[in-house]
DNA sequence: CATGAATGAGAGTTCATTCAT
DNA sequence: TATGAATGAACTCTCATTCAT
């Protein structure tokens, strides 16, 4: 079924990168549905036919982009262990969250959205989730033994840093301070972990 | 852009709610781009002229499926004081948000895409959800005298409840207890109110 | 997979043959790949979208148009038992293959050439072919007793009228003369019927 | 519309040979609109480049090797005088002819279709179709003096061996015995002849 | 008012040809 | 001269919307 599409060799890697991170950016933007494949190359800055070089289809790119989002940003690994104190860690948790939401800006749910009508994304993207999961359930248990339904707590825990990091980022609600919502979830968190 | 479209006068109410019941029905079940106009109509039992009648467009359906969701379903008051205690109440918004969860099903994600990508629902979504939030906080602050930070508090609780219910309505993790998450949540959010 | 498409009603049934038609029609002038969808459109007076409304794709109509051509032009019953003796029917065999050739004025090649790439149009051209062979033999049987080997013998003949047929439509011998051809023709068949 | 091309000096000669034959071997056994010239390429191990080096277009590929298939396959000369009888001088034309669409495996008609939409190809292809008609009878006026209509005879002798060789290629109608196709036809000529 | 056939702009994708290396 | 990545016009097909009946 695929005619053409080749892995790469050296400055086209470049290339497959550029289309992948600008027409992936474009979809997050404006939302999959929104853009074309000539909007995606006039962005990347190659031509249509370029994309088809590289990738299978339109979707394939979103594929991509997602698998990275996924990968680099949206679950990186949590389990350093330089951490000091609870408060530390969850401190930091917090930040970096909010960090690599700022970085990428996405608009997180036309993921989420797509994400959720596709099986084969769906079963990677919960992969993942529960990968960053069992991982900082296995970081907590070291902390501090005798921890009930940890998994279920950190499931929680990365929930509530979730919906901070949008509210921060996209700060819907004009009357919810910034720095409270940030002091009473972190407040939260260690209350949780008592 | 408006050509013809009239509210209504008499039985044509019930067709004009019809195409709206159904249609967004068929929207969250597979998504609003991977439906047709001529889907609708016929799930709908109507032709598709008739919807142009009643809507300027495939959109117009949508946003009134999604001011009718957001009113009936997922934001309804919360203000009934019929509560004798917090644990009381918080189980019944833990149970009410699940039941409406439940009874729709929608793919909840495509709904908040969508709603995202559009300036006059996201302005809308954010209207409901943020008077619920500040309905929950009066609610609390009658309770529970000098309570600091609520609105954030309210905010972080009703984020809490949703998430517990999209867990139980599509268990994307099968390692997660139901059951245990239902009690941890209740659990987290008796904490926060102390 | 097929999503819209519907037999048809009243007029509709002249505007699918319609589209047959004069599509099929532009296909053997010009060749199925020289010519677009939007220009059988044109030439047939219809939108692009009404021939999805009749037609899977292209080629369908082109399988439609030849299924048509198969069967009533260029395969057509032969069974006349009005026929004197040999020579007449031999006579009126020919003159009604010509007649045929003339009407169509198909690019004949670009037809069969079609059809051999296509497993399915193949079989159909095929049985077609087949039908008349045989209905050939049998009357030639019926003709003239203890005829030996009358499949292949019929085989040739309508090989041969076929052949005849080319030439005088397209005459691209100028060195031949029609009459002496044709006359030829007729001898030869008649001596392989002796 | 012509931009470079050069004849060619020593070793390249090869290689335009060679992309001739693949080229029109792939044409013949996919159909020229099946193929791209990437394939045309990768299976005369060339490059995509290469390729208009020594042709102006896909299409002047194919007419190289209709060229050549005309001139030394389809139409080889007839006129040896070697043979001792019509007879044996039938069943060599018969034979070689068979041998030759055996060596070649042509998708004949794909062929004759693209050669019928080209004006210049199908002046090409009538010269040589001629010639040879002239060849042969030629050949029989020799061996057999007053005769009539020679060139139309002619004509239908070729036309009936390349009507059975196509069938004993192709062996499109299972109820056909091959052998006693090919007596007849033998018969059958020696009958025009008499 | 209701219907559903008709419309046609615009979508994703292909591939003959070019050209920098 | 050889390469194969890059190009972009042109293709088939979709579907929100219109309108004659």
């Amino acid at each position: 079924m695929p005619k053409v599409r080749e892995p790469i060799k050296k400055t086209s890697i470049a290339k497959k990168r550029k289309i992948v991170k600008k027409g992936f950016e474009l979809m997050c933007q404006k939302g999959y549905h929104h853009i074309t494949c000539a909007d995606i190359a006039k962005y990347a800055g190659v031509s249509t036919g370029s994309i088809y070089q590289y990738f299978y289809s339109k979707k394939d790119i979103l594929i991509a982009g997602i698998n990275e989002y996924l990968t680099e940003i949206m679950f990186p690994k949590i389990t350093k262990e330089k951490f000091q104190d609870k408060e530390a860690m969850i401190q930091e948790l917090i930040n970096s969250s909010i960090e690599n939401h700022k970085k990428y800006k996405v608009q997180h749910e036309e993921l989420v959205s797509i994400i959720h009508q596709d099986k084969e994304l769906s079963k990677l993207y919960q992969e993942k989730e529960w990968e960053v999961t069992k991982s900082l359930a296995e970081f907590l248990k070291k902390d501090n033994k005798s921890q009930e339904n940890i998994l279920e707590k950190a499931h929680i825990i990365l929930d509530l840093i979730d919906n901070l990091s949008h509210e921060v980022i996209y700060h819907k609600h004009k009357d919810l301070k910034e720095e409270i919502l940030t002091d009473e979830t972190a407040k939260i968190i260690i209350k949780i972990l008592k």
